[in-house]
DNA sequence: AAAGTTACCAAACGATCGTTCACAGACTTA
DNA sequence: TAAGTCTGTGAACGATCGTTTGGTAACTTT
């Protein structure tokens, strides 16, 4: 990796009406540079410009100013996730009730652990500000309620649980998140595998 | 807060053979910016400069340069949870194992929730480079030791756990960790409480 | 008192940063 | 063809950063 990127063509440009598009880019610019350089340093705008191959201010057509630039990164990711999620869900037979939970775990920690520096900056920053008193928002509590949800349906097909959903998708969710925190901490990164196997154990410990 | 952190004194030197103690205020000065603006940005050679009053060149006697010194400040705080936690299983009756342990896990979770900026930077970084194969080293392992001593002790006490001292050291620290990363992510702070009554939650869980 | 050591600082270096502003090329509309 | 709009840039601003260099004042030794 030197340190210029790349000086490469001189960029073709967007059709008309297809400036949103740039904005997708350099999301995606963002994200590539986060891997390379885990850290919230270096997710710097001239940096982010420099990987999608730009000039830095362009970006202030999408974003404001830096701090919307990772705000912006934040929800993407977290949206990755999600959908991850979900698709692995997708792939299990649904009446595997238990196993589409496990799923969604599985896939939560293989992109956490895949993502490190994604996966830092999604837990690093607070939720945006909400109201008090009134329901808790925000992409992490999407990912959890996707959690609530697919207990619900264990206790629905008949599948006894020790806890209530919303109780046993924090606990598993809790669990997972320690154990990749522990991994990432962990100089040896081969195995991701036991990651996996303790993530099975907390669930199938919410299980009667 | 304003910007400058203040002029004061032009410092009173420290005696000879007192250069080290400039290292510990060093390090408090760090410490203490990074309660301010928790994150790792802001913690910069001349901002600690800033807040310890002194000059930017200064620290360069004690630490050889940036990285040196947020590892040094790594340490520093793992040695601070390292006692805290050690002094709160100090203050339980030594004959009440369980709650010795208890006491610990608590201790690391009013660490955590009370310096949110420092124990990010003690769990973003990565261990300390270890030679592939020998024992895992390094402050994080010896915080889980003192887990793994305190239920070994339980064991022998005749309070029968289900999995043995390292898991249930393991279960127990991922289980507060997580739960504690959680809290960070919540918008309302008002329920430390029940951070702790989680981790109660899971130290039973482990016993038969 | 002279020499040496320690503790610390002022000033400057080059680099990078976020952000702004005026402007240019491609395309659409009139 | 002329005017207007969209998409993106080049160049510069002030600020901050890490780090180095060459010192100075205080103190200890001789």
């Amino acid at each position: 990796m030197s340190k210029e990127a790349q000086v490469s063509a001189p960029r073709t440009r967007n059709r008309w009406g297809e400036g949103e598009r740039l904005r997708g880019e350099i999301l995606a610019a963002a994200s590539r540079l986060l891997s390379e350089l885990d850290g919230e340093d270096g997710l710097t705008i001239r940096g982010v410009a420099r990987t999608a191959g730009i000039a830095p201010a362009s970006i202030y057509q999408h974003f404001t100013d830096r701090a919307a630039l990772v705000a912006g990164l934040t929800d993407h990711e977290f949206a990755r996730l999600h959908t991850a999620m979900e698709a692995a869900e997708g792939r299990v037979d649904s009446g595997d009730v238990v196993g589409r939970v496990r799923a969604m775990l599985h896939a939560s920690c293989r992109f956490a652990m895949d993502n490190p520096g994604h996966y830092r900056l999604m837990t690093a920053n607070g939720p945006p500000r909400t109201a008090p008193g009134v329901r808790q928002a925000g992409p992490l509590v999407d990912v959890i309620d996707l959690l609530v949800a697919g207990f619900a349906r264990c206790a629905a097909a008949g599948v006894a649980l020790r806890v209530p959903a919303e109780r046993a998708a924090v606990i598993a969710f809790v669990g997972a998140h320690g154990r990749v925190a522990l991994f990432q901490n962990s100089a040896k990164h081969t195995d991701a595998d036991s990651v996996m196997s303790f993530v099975d154990e907390f669930v199938s410990l919410v299980f009667a």
